[in-house]
DNA sequence: CATGAATGAGGCTTCATTCAT
DNA sequence: CATGAATGAAGCCTCATTCAT
């Protein structure tokens, strides 16, 4: 991840990889048969350990507007924790291609992360708090919003990462609350 | 460009560039001093020509809700009118790096564009329009919604590029807008 | 011969050499049929105009000491006056290979060169102010060491061209002359 | 070496030399990391292999004379012993350059000879055995002596080596030897 | 006379991958 | 388990050379 983060993928020879892990270029071929499977599980396994970091004791039950806020400073909080890994993990996502041409990562990973958005989004609209939107639209919306910043974040490491996050947790519940009465969250 | 879009920035060697193109490789160094030169100017030409295409008549002294309104149609538009060059634009600008190994295009591309954005907020702003809220952060996230939109309108063919564009245009007004009773925009 | 002297014959290209010469490419092949040919025929035109510079007035019938004197002299001079020409021509002489790949230049060129100066020795011998040797290797011993001189000099442009001659002329009359009576040159 | 030896330098293609050894192309760079380090690093492995030859059981503190005649000697045999490795040794010398278009080995290589040869000659000044004359001009003369007769021999084959060892060994004795009385060796 | 677009062969180099040890 | 020698395909690039204009 450190070789990916820092030279990007075509620069990410296996032969770097090997020499700043300190083993030898052969052990990779012990471990995976390909370099193709080496990526892909490299980014499994990291994806699911970034989900588990911004998803860790968020409680998903809280009124939803405190989850997205809640995951939004979560997520910008990446930037700071686990840059290498999100640097590795988009130059794998895409540039990691299957035999057709097509994007390996792409599909499955971003379409979990839309249908889950969009039952959170569901629930809020259900319980009230929040407007009535095309989940999908927000979900996308959502998803490229928290990339952004994350990739701003990087390349300006000057900026207060609080203080942006609490900017778009404010941007986002702006564009999604319901207007009446109950746009306040409710009481958890 | 049309390599770029179809096989991935890596793939995308001179020898099948200049196959599809039906020429001889040796004639790309007769107008390319360098692979990377050749990527550096197809971005910047192709960048151009979007940029002309997504700003053509559209009205900048109209109210600001009502040019991002036309700007998100249009940028959605251009998934629909120019996908190759949109997907050989986004190869480049995530591959093409400097000798020490950054990006080579992402900071002064996009830099330019989050200033124009955040001017056109702040006259928004100024107008009464919109509400108070950090520009920056709005245009990095403004960005973010409109790279996400192409890059899911280009995986799911199917969808209704108008009412995704509707949508996204509710959501970000939405976000931003003044709350109180001149919401109008002001007159012009 | 600017292009060979400053960089070596391998890198003068005759994209180069045209390009230095202000003409276009193609015009080379107006000129010349071949690389090859060009090399031989500058080759060819340098060394004459060298050897021209080196034999003009030098008295061809005074005594054989007093020619080499001058003729080391007029050598060492070379260095100051035509680098340019010495470094371009020795670039062609140790890398022009005919088809067989064997060198092209060399074996004419310096036998010739060879003949003329056994030619001068035996006169010395002849007349009693050269002792008895072997004019072949002394031919060779003798070319060898102008080569020498022209190559320190090129490189060690801080040293003192006329003492350098000095000394070398007079230890290549120190090893030839004849040891009796007349070692004096004949007074001219 | 061969190759360089036959082909000169620039025909010394890596493929060519791959194919005559016997090796794949690619296993070069597991033991080179360039065309250039390679024709260094055997530049300099000849280079020593040569010396050692030429300097193997001569006498060092034999009277100079001695010593000169036998080095002249040893280095003729190189043209028989050795002509693959000399050959490639000068392609080396006269073709590698370093960025800049400077000869890479010339400098330091002649030098160290230069210096080596003007202690010897010194010595001989001191012990009386040598006149005196400007040692520097003398060793680059020496050198390039010893070089033409290498190139010499190498392009005709009939002539008697040891003639011309000994031809060569008289003239430079000749050259700088002392006049007087006391040319005898100091008893050591 | 002169240009410069175009070609194709060949050079150096990188790299995933295999395999004997 | 682990190494590193070895391979072969492919990539970028240079360059002499041709040819229509």
């Amino acid at each position: 991840m450190q070789v990916l983060a820092e030279h990007g993928y075509q620069q990410a020879s296996l032969a770097l990889i090997a020499e700043v892990a300190g083993v030898s270029k052969g052990l990779i071929w012990h471990y995976y048969s390909d370099r193709d499977t080496l990526m892909e599980q490299v980014a499994v396994t990291t994806l699911a350990q970034l989900r588990h970091q911004v998803g860790a004791d968020i409680d998903l039950l809280a009124p939803v507007p405190a989850v997205l806020d809640a995951a939004i400073h979560r997520a910008a909080d990446l930037g700071r924790t686990h840059p290498t890994q999100l640097r590795a993990l988009s130059q794998i996502a895409q540039n990691l291609r299957a035999a057709d041409g097509t994007l390996r990562l792409d599909l499955t990973y971003y379409e979990e992360t839309y249908q889950a958005q969009e039952q959170l989004f569901r629930r809020g609209q259900a319980e009230g708090s929040l407007r009535d939107f095309d989940t999908r639209v927000m979900a996308v919306t959502y998803q490229g919003a928290i990339d952004a910043m994350l990739g701003y974040l990087e390349s300006h490491t000057d900026t207060d990462i609080g203080a942006y996050a609490d900017t778009l947790s404010n941007l986002v519940i702006q564009a999604i609350k319901a207007h009446r009465p109950d746009q306040r969250p409710t009481r958890a």
